[in-house]
Formats: C-alpha cells, structure tokens, sequence
DNA sequence: TTGTAGGCGTTATCAT
DNA sequence: ATGATAACGCCTACAA
C-alpha cells in the first residue's frame, strides 16, 4: 500500500490554483456566466489529472439527499423483478437518480440489525411484491412506493399494480372459449397480495359460467419439483379429471406440463396448461406456454415515477397497468 | 408534509438528557464500562421512542468507509447471479457489511456520468463476469475483486474462479464414455473469459481421444430462440450429422432441445445434449438436462472474503473452485 | 462516568 | 469572477 489518499476538491483546488468553491462551481456544472472559461478548463484538467471523484458520503451529507432510490424484491430468482429494475432504473436515471437493489432475504421476517438493514443511504423505497410488514425495519418513515400490493392496505403508501385479476379472467376466457368446463387451480403458497386476487378471480369467473366448475384448487410453492408433486396430487383424486390446469405463475406451469408428461397425458391434446408472467422459461418450453404477459418494466418505471413524485411533495398517482394473455401452444380446444 | 423532519443523535440526547457522545457510545455498542447502566437505557429508551436512525452520509464521512461493497453483475435475467449475490451478501452479513447490486447496463460500454455511476458510497467492488474494461467508471480505483475472470488479465485484480475447464473435461468425458464421436459445440457468443475457456477446453479435450471429432462450432446469443435457430443452422451443413450437441449453456442447451424436437430427432435417442449451469430451467425441462452443477454462492462468497482481505490490508487468496457434472436425461449413448 | 470540541469533504451564501 | 466561511450529523480524542 503507498500512502496514497483519494484526492479531495481541496487538492483539485490546489492543483488549479483556485478556491474549492470554484472547483465545486465547475465540477457541479453551474458555473456558466460565474467562472470564466479559462479558470473552468484548468479546474476540469486538475481534476482528470488528479482523478478526483467526490466524497459521496460528504456529498450526501451537505445536500441532506443521496438521490437514490432502494428497491426491494422478495427474490431474484426470476427475471421478473430484473425487468421492474430495469424500468425503474431508466427512470430513475433519467432523474439522475441511482436505484440500489435489496433482495429481501427469503420472504418476510422484520430486520434484526437494530439501524435497519439497508445499508446505502436512501432517499425512498420501491418494494415489489411484498408483505407490507416485510418491509419492517427497511424504510422506517421513508417515501414508499409499492409494487404489486394490496391498494388497500394500512399505511396508505402509494400503488403501482398490474391489472392482474384482468389478466385471470383473459385466460379464463381463452379455456372456456375453447370448449372447457372442467378446471383445477394450481395455486402459489405465497402469502401475497397478487395471488390472493388470482384466486379470487379464478372463482370469480368460473362462477359466472354454468356448466363451468373449479373442481380444486391446489397450492404449491414456485419451484418446478413442487408443482410437479402438487398436480400430481391434484390428479389423484377420486371424480372427474380436469380438462384445464390453470396455474398462478409460468414455473408452477412447467411443473404441471412435467407432472402430465409422467402421466401419459398430451397437453393441450388432453388437458390444456396456463401460466401467468411469460417469464422467458415459457418460450423455452415444449409445447410453448400459453400465459399472460406482465409489463414488468413499466411497472419499475411507473414506481420509480411514483417515488419521485412522492419525493417531489406532489400526491403519487399510483394506478393498474393492463396485462395481454399470449395464446401459444399448452392450450387447445376441450378433448370429447 | 408535516414539516417534521427525521431526528439526530442530538435530538436523542436531548430527549435523554445527556450529551451526543454518550449516545454515540450507547447506540455505538461500546458503552460498557464507560456509560452507567441507567443512562444506556435512558438512551436507548429515548433514541426509540423518537424512531431514531444514524444517518448513514454522516457515519459514512466521519468514518471514512462505509462498510458496503458493490456486486456488479453483467446482467440478472438468469439465476447464476442471483446465487453469487446470496453467498456475497452473507459473508457480508457476518462481517457487518452490506452488498449492493449494480447490474451493469447491458454488457460494456464505459460510464458515462462524468462522475461514475455507483451512486452508492462503497469500500470496494466485486465483478463478476465481466470484461477488465467494462469497469471503466465504476470502482475507480477501489479494491477490486473478479469473478469468472481471467486470472492474468492486466490490473492484477485477485480472481475467484470456477474450474470451468474442468467441468467442461467432465461433460466431454461423459459423452465420450456413452461412445459419442461426433460433436458440435455451440458457443456462447458473448467475450468474456469464461466462454474463451469452454472453447478451448471443448477444443483440447475432444483432440486427445482418436476417432472424436469436433464437427463445427456454432455460436449464439444466450437465448433460447437464438440457441434454437443456431441449431438448425448447424445442422444444416452438409456432411455427418454429430450425435452429441455440447453447450456452452443450459439456456443455450433449451434452444437445442427445442430444434431438435422440432425436426424431429428425439433426445437422447437420437442426440445428445448437455449444458452447463444447472439453472433450475435444466430441470423444468423434458428431458431433463445433464449439465454441470456450479457453486454459484459459494463463488459470491469466496469473492468477499477475497473482498474483506484486500480491504484488511492482507493480499487476498483468490482460487478456482470446483464443478461437478450432473448427469441427468438428455444424454444417452450414442446411436447405432 | 459524562461533556466539550474538532473535523471528515462537500455545497451554498455572502463578501470581495 | 473568485474566495472565505459556515454548516450538514456523526464519531472520538481529550478534558473534567
């Protein structure tokens, strides 16, 4: 290790032959009609020379904000919440504001570091699908935005949601259009928002369809192995087999597909097979999933636009974004 | 807006009728022996009742660290990254840092902030996958650590790598037993180390045994449609057709699947496929794919302990960790 | 056992 | 057009 030390805007200063107020004028790009032109270029050319980077931390500290927004997700094992960062950070970026991504660990379970857990100094909070009281100890009294939340939830923070039950109803409608009567429900166990209205929706509409019954509804967790077992519970039981397998969510989908395959059961020749997301898994399938499509990265932007806004004093808009069923290639026409 | 704005340590002291270095020491965690037990919990009492929280830019100054690194990853559409980031932020964890995530935009290209783009203040930066060069702007000058990286790259950053070429050696070696003579590779077409050394471990391996032969190398964009179009194009060409299809990828051996049951071959009967990864997609798949099982956490977590060495002064270790083949249904024996 | 005081590096206000 | 100066909130000698 040489001695060396980060240069400061002192140093700059130095190097320059000018004040810091002068370094920190040109540097912060105010200085038109306030440093003359010459006085600027030796500024910037100390400042490369030095490689000078401003102190963040002090920076923060004198102007009270850091310009960056936390964004929670339960989980990155999917590129979903890839997608909300995206749309977030395009936005936020187009703010000059920096996202900082926290994946909550594993699910719920308030924060055990007494100051909270997120380390980086924040602005506000973006939580994704989460439990309004995961977010215990993370943002405490921070301008919160939330993805995918119950819009009726106590605390009243504002609401970026995907007009999931829309969505539910599409898919139910392209079964029942295709002759289906007979549905099972493969379900999340996820204690969230997103999939209590999935439920719901699901009963909903099948409920308005005589002659259309939802013989059961299975849960499993979101992971391939699960889903696989869940359906082939499902498919155990005594009376009528389904036509349709309406499933939550694409990975819940493909463990079904694996279920009837070890069955002997053709989709859509047999029984016809629905996702929820078009995660990329539903192209790299065989058949192709017949799913609905999220616009995930809008939903990062119009919660990053919603943070701001939050952040600017104005009321936050929240709102429902539309979702698109994707017919493809698990779903056909009702067998007999 | 009530015009309340957060509370500071002397806020606390107020409130607790004591001064702002006890409550630093107390909140601090060093108070024993130095504070009375009555005053501790006189603070502690006052700092909760107001909902105090240090604020992070002061700490960060006044220390002169901030007890967090930076993951930068190239990208978060797959599950890999989300592994490296786990075993990352608990090694983290246990030495009170934190880990944030700054998936870098979309491969290279250097920053173009002025000012870099890491808006969070941070000790040091682990890269993962990334080309030397894409970090121009990022860590500049920072302790760095590099994952799935060329260990001799110019910089002399330490690097935490897998035994990729080794891997590579086991999937060959399967294929080999099972009698396959005739193979295509296809290629991740992406510049990064880890790709380089697929190639050529893929190259010397099929070079040592007599009769194997290394029909074509196909390169594609990790994507399953783009894996898919360059199977067929592979398999276009004129002359044998391989019985084994070696991918650089388990996305890239989904795209492979998807060509060959689309023309028709069946796998394994037929071809051979394997990837590399084990990504949960090699099992959401039918058949289920033989590929090589990475220590993804393991690679986040030896990267920050080689992290945590560099910022105690002490050369960190770095080191190449080891791959195991998982044979699963997508590889069989040669035909005829 | 507790309080006082100084400074971390930056930006912004006010003189010059 | 430029420079001196004062904060921002925290930690930590050192003094009492």
């Amino acid at each position: 290790m040489t001695g060396s030390t980060r240069p400061t805007s002192r140093d700059v200063a130095r190097a320059a032959g000018v004040s810091q107020a002068t370094v920190s004028l040109v540097l912060g790009g105010k200085w038109p009609g306030r440093v003359s032109e010459r006085t600027a270029a030796a500024v910037r050319e100390a400042a490369g020379e030095l490689g000078y980077r401003p102190n963040l931390a002090a920076r923060n500290l004198r102007l009270g904000r850091t310009r960056t927004a936390l964004l929670v997700v339960p989980a990155l094992t999917n590129e979903y919440f890839a997608r909300i960062y995206t749309g977030a950070a395009r936005v936020a970026a187009e703010h000059g504001f920096g996202v900082v991504l926290y994946p909550s660990p594993e699910g719920v379970g308030p924060a055990r570091d007494p100051f909270g857990s997120a380390r980086a100094a924040i602005d506000g909070v973006i939580a994704s699908s989460m439990a309004a009281d995961a977010l215990a100890g993370i943002g405490d009294g921070l301008p919160l935005v939330m993805l995918d939340s119950d819009p009726d939830a106590p605390g009243g923070a504002p609401t970026v949601n995907l007009a999931v039950a829309d969505g539910i109803r599409q898919v139910a409608r392209h079964l029942l259009a295709l002759g289906h009567r007979r549905f099972v429900h493969l379900a999340g166990e996820v204690d969230a928002w997103t999939f209590r209205v999935r439920a719901s929706a699901v009963a909903a509409e099948l409920d308005r369809v005589p002659g259309a019954v939802l013989l059961h509804t299975e849960r499993s967790a979101l992971e391939v192995a699960a889903a696989r077992d869940a359906v082939l519970r499902a498919l155990a039981r005594p009376g009528p087999r389904p036509t349709a397998l309406l499933c939550d969510d694409d990975i819940l989908a493909a463990g079904a597909c694996k279920a009837l395959r070890g069955l002997g059961l053709a989709v859509p020749g047999e029984l016809s097979v629905s996702g929820f997301d078009d995660l990329s898994l539903a192209t790299a399938m065989d058949p192709e999933l017949t799913t609905v499509r999220l616009p995930a990265e809008e939903v990062g932007a119009a919660g990053m636009t919603a943070l701001l806004a939050l952040l600017g004093g104005v009321p936050a808009p929240g709102g429902e974004l539309p979702v698109r069923l994707v017919p493809r290639a698990s779903t056909g026409p009702a067998p007999r």
